[in-house]
DNA sequence: CCGACTCATGGTATCGATACCATTCTTGCG
DNA sequence: CGCAAGAATGGTATCGATACCATGAGTCGG
């Protein structure tokens, strides 16, 4: 193989140093002189060298390196909230590694194991439903594990997120005390969505002595968000006519059922009340006045990066369950 | 130092065979017998083992790994870029090492060069502007660099993307051909979000002989996109009165726009049109009526991993620009 | 003036895998 | 039966950095 990089070894010659105090230099520059700081920094700037960061990581043991593992990106909450992961990490010099399972812990199985084949400091986890095999891998490596928006009893090494059960309560409990006397819940039918079912045990909490009324619509690959929301609607009016309220599990959902009730020439929120979870200003909840769940997914991912970072450096955690809370925002749509 | 991951050898020692064995069973197991397959096999699953891969990418010289430099991840449209160079990139068994510009040209510089330190085998860059330094880091290492988004005449190895300036034009047509004299153009003031100019250099060739009317709002920390969307309009109508339509830069500007046209009880379309730039179902333009330009993000990452899994693989190219178009997609908004 | 100490620097082993070459054992064919 | 070809396996060097220990020069206090 022909040489391609410029090594340690050759910006050392360049400078007349040895290669540890271009390895010092580098990382450590107060424990070298300034005049060799300055040798050493021309040689860099001349062979335009770049460091070999992963040979680093395989003598130091230390990748600064985290591995992320999303659901999905559909929804744009995770967007932000791998957007103040990132920010965060680079902060502390840590990269991020990325990976989505589409709600299957297969995939999910798959991908802690290639990931974990990279060595990373840490891994991140929006999910906390787990394989066993996956729970031993992870066990087994003492990696610090953050999972995120949930917020398991027994987190596996820290979580932070919010109570999904609590919020979608909070949503129901709302349409409640406005006058709703029949609220169904609108989901998709994903096995492993296990925020998802969260919600859909918040929402029939707070609905005693009622038989709930919920609509899980099967995954499709050709179907979006709003696809849902407006097959939804339709099928939940045919079921049960006299429905009055929908708590949808999404805001994309919403956004679905808002189009559809209007074709329908359903009064929102006279005749129907309608709402979502999320709340990314990005995303049309505000401008369609969508009541809604507000969660802060930059904040979330802002906090596991700051956790992350003091687990790798080694300070004790204060905390290892984190509580990002949620806000109802109401809006005219309900 | 203690030990804290099983290696190879301790997969060879548990299996009775040597270590360069276990390696064959894991990489290329035609080369090895049915018999010591599965002996390595059993010793992988009973210790638990996961190969070292920073270490083979050291040895063997191919990282699979692919750094990606997205400018932000506030347009939700790169996240479905995102999502597809991650699948495509699965599929390939290479990951995805991610990192934000904010369209920062010198936070470009900086991210380029810590990603190359993790020695990726290609960069991928949503943004075809870069610094000099950059270009000649990126030329001297000579990676496979594929650009996103843009049609750079000349780019560094690769592009994917679509013409800004002709989907602008497209959009600006429709408006003149439907009847409106007065065309605004609005969009945020980022020096070097080069999309943006070219969206409007594509308006205002579409308008020969006319004044154009661009405004460019400055970013600031706390706003959002629809937040500029509302002021915007405020201001273009402050600034000319009789402005009867505004193209907006993106979808989130669009949505803002909207909601103040409703808040001043300005009819849209009778009074004005508002036309947006992206198109995701998620976000809620179609819920909202809005015409917009709709690109499939999506189809972009995965044409870009399908690009860089050739290249990596040393394939040749049959093309270097790949233009993906766009459509128009035109609803109650205009 | 000398021992103890710090500061700057270098040498060598090591991290955990793969590349390359060598070796052994089968197998087929003249 | 003998030899060449090929399959299976192993040994050793190597990738490019850092850790650890050693060394030599300069400094300070007794």
């Amino acid at each position: 193989m022909q040489k391609k990089w410029v090594t340690m070894g050759d910006v050392a010659r360049a400078a007349g140093v040895g290669k540890i105090t271009v390895s010092r230099a580098l990382s450590t520059p107060a424990k070298v002189s300034a005049a060799t700081r300055e040798k050493v920094a021309a040689a860099v700037a001349e062979l335009g060298y770049v460091r070999d960061d992963t040979a680093g990581a395989l003598s130091s043991q230390r990748s600064r390196v985290v591995g992320a593992i999303v659901s999905t990106f559909d929804q744009p909450t995770f967007a932000s909230t791998i957007r103040g992961l990132s920010e965060g990490l680079a902060q502390g010099g840590m990269h991020l590694l990325l990976g989505t399972t589409q709600y299957e812990p297969q995939t999910e199985a798959e991908l802690v194991a290639t990931l974990m084949g990279r060595r990373p400091d840490a891994l991140i986890l929006t999910s906390s439903e787990h394989r066993p095999e996956t729970r031993a891998l992870l066990t087994r490596a003492g990696l610090p594990v953050v999972e995120l928006w949930e917020l398991p009893d027994a987190p596996i090494f820290a979580a932070v997120g919010f109570s999904n059960r609590a919020a979608a309560r909070a949503m129901t409990d709302h349409l409640v005390h406005t006058g709703r006397r029949a609220i169904a819940f609108l989901s998709t039918d994903r096995a492993h969505d296990t925020r998802a079912h969260m919600r859909a045990e918040g929402y029939a909490e707070a609905l005693p002595g009622h038989a709930p009324r919920i609509l899980r619509l099967p995954p499709r690959a050709d179907a979006t968000g709003p696809d849902y929301g407006s097959q939804g609607l339709a099928q939940i009016m045919e079921t049960w006519p006299d429905t009055d309220a929908v708590v949808c599990v999404s805001d994309a959902l919403a956004i679905g059922a808002f189009c559809e009730a209007g074709r329908r020439s359903l009064d929102v929120p006279g005749k129907l009340a309608i709402t979502g979870f999320g709340d990314v200003p990005e995303v049309g909840a505000s401008a369609l006045g969508l009541t809604t769940i507000r969660i802060d997914g930059h904040a979330i991912g802002r906090k596991a990066a700051a956790l992350t970072l003091a687990a790798t450096s080694g300070q004790p955690l204060p905390e290892r369950r984190i509580d990002m809370g949620f806000s109802l925002t109401r809006r005219a749509s309900s």
